[in-house]
DNA sequence: CCGGGCCGAATTGTCAACAATTCTGTTGAC
DNA sequence: GTCAACAGAATTGTTGACAATTCGGCCCGG
């Protein structure tokens, strides 16, 4: 009797994109992505039957699939009145990018350098991916492969419950930082950020490694700090 | 039309011990409870319709009250199989901590020195409220009350988004050091260096404050350590 | 004695209807 | 004109019944 620990690992759901059994995990994927992509708005409202009739599935899924996304922080559940997606003013995303960085750079002072030939193929092939797709105008995948990078970047620091932090902040922020996937120039520059992690990563620059990784965020804090200067 | 900023908080639930509205809510903390408590043993199997007639009530409420319990990593829902009360294996449990450590030295890194008047009258009282409880018993309400302290204490960082997340792998830790209460000796030297702590505060000693707060977790950790040798 | 496949109990997953709550627009008194 | 109270609509919360899945034992051929 008794299996062996069965692990309990903090899974971010969106860790294992293979075929969904479940049709909540459909529903809650594809809410995630229009939410990560632009196509749901901070402040909108979510009305369930709406999403049920969409989706051709009972309310009960989207209630589950909603809850999936309260827990990893893109929308928000008010008892009685719904779910709204996340917003986030200016002064709330500077925290949270700040914690994003203790948290990363956290996780990059207990990576092993130089990383294995394995994480760093693995790396290149994830950004190829993102390359390409950014080519062909696919943002889906773009985001998809964005993510896929920083969630193989620093699940590499050994420490699962780490690694499940950065993600679980990645996702919050991605409300904000998601929108910069459309832009051609901050795409571009993202794509070259990447590479040069990739090297630090092969040459072991821990250093290097840590300020990329900080300087990576910036655009789109800058573009918050800057819209929030617009409109106050 | 359209309200301000609605925060969109990372709250814990916990935090508001006020008159729960919700039937899942005390569900929700009643298990928590016994799970924190040691009443509910790790890998131990919760059964949806047991819980719902020990606590006259329907399922759906029960299930809610399990999601809730997920969310903070209390308990593990596989699916088609139910959950269960989570266990991590001692090496898990030493990567928790780490994290733990980073965030709490992140948090006290953050917080202005010397606290306020008002944090450490707050403080204060709930080790007061500690010593109190203890003395009679009450170990429910020993453990609301050092939960409190250390919500309280690193609430004070200013980020809330560092509290939530050191408040979250506190609790995910709960169920291991959630036995020490238990254990008079080890509830009289947390009350000593929470007092200590306080000390800290008040004279702006952030190292010292930083020092107390690893050595405070080491006990727990030993004991698992030591558990871990006797059953391998 | 052992492994593969069937059967049934136990349990979780889902649905559709009902109850409770919140929200919106309107009315009427001051 | 403003505000409070009030209906009615829209939406969420909950329930009980039913479907789907998993798990354990059992039989049976090897």
């Amino acid at each position: 009797m008794s299996a062996q620990p069965t692990a309990v690992m903090p899974s971010t759901s969106a860790a294992t994109p293979r075929a969904e059994a479940r049709p909540q995990d459909r529903v809650f994927q594809a809410l995630r992505r229009d939410a990560l992509l632009g196509r749901l708005r901070p402040r909108e409202r979510l009305v369930e039957e709406e999403l049920a009739a969409r989706f051709a599935v009972g309310r009960y899924v989207v209630r589950a699939a909603l809850d999936e996304l309260t827990r990893i922080g893109l929308v928000e559940r008010r008892p009685n009145r719904g779910v709204v997606v996340s917003d986030y003013d200016p002064s709330q995303i500077e925290q949270l990018y700040e914690v994003r960085e203790t948290l990363q750079r956290a996780a990059i002072a207990r990576m092993l350098l130089p990383a294995s030939r394995s994480l760093l193929d693995e790396l290149t092939t994830i950004n190829r991916t993102y390359a390409e797709c950014l080519a062909r105008g696919e943002l889906d995948a773009v985001a998809e492969a964005n993510a896929a990078f920083h969630r193989t970047l620093f699940g590499a620091c050994g420490n699962p419950f780490l690694a499940a932090a950065i993600e679980q902040h990645w996702e919050k922020s991605a409300l904000v930082h998601g929108y910069a996937i459309g832009v051609p120039a901050l795409a571009a520059r993202s794509h070259a950020d990447h590479e040069a992690m990739i090297a630090c990563l092969a040459e072991g620059d821990r250093a290097g490694l840590g300020e990329l990784c900080s300087r990576h965020m910036q655009p789109s804090l800058e573009a918050v700090r800057k819209t929030a200067r617009t409109r106050p």
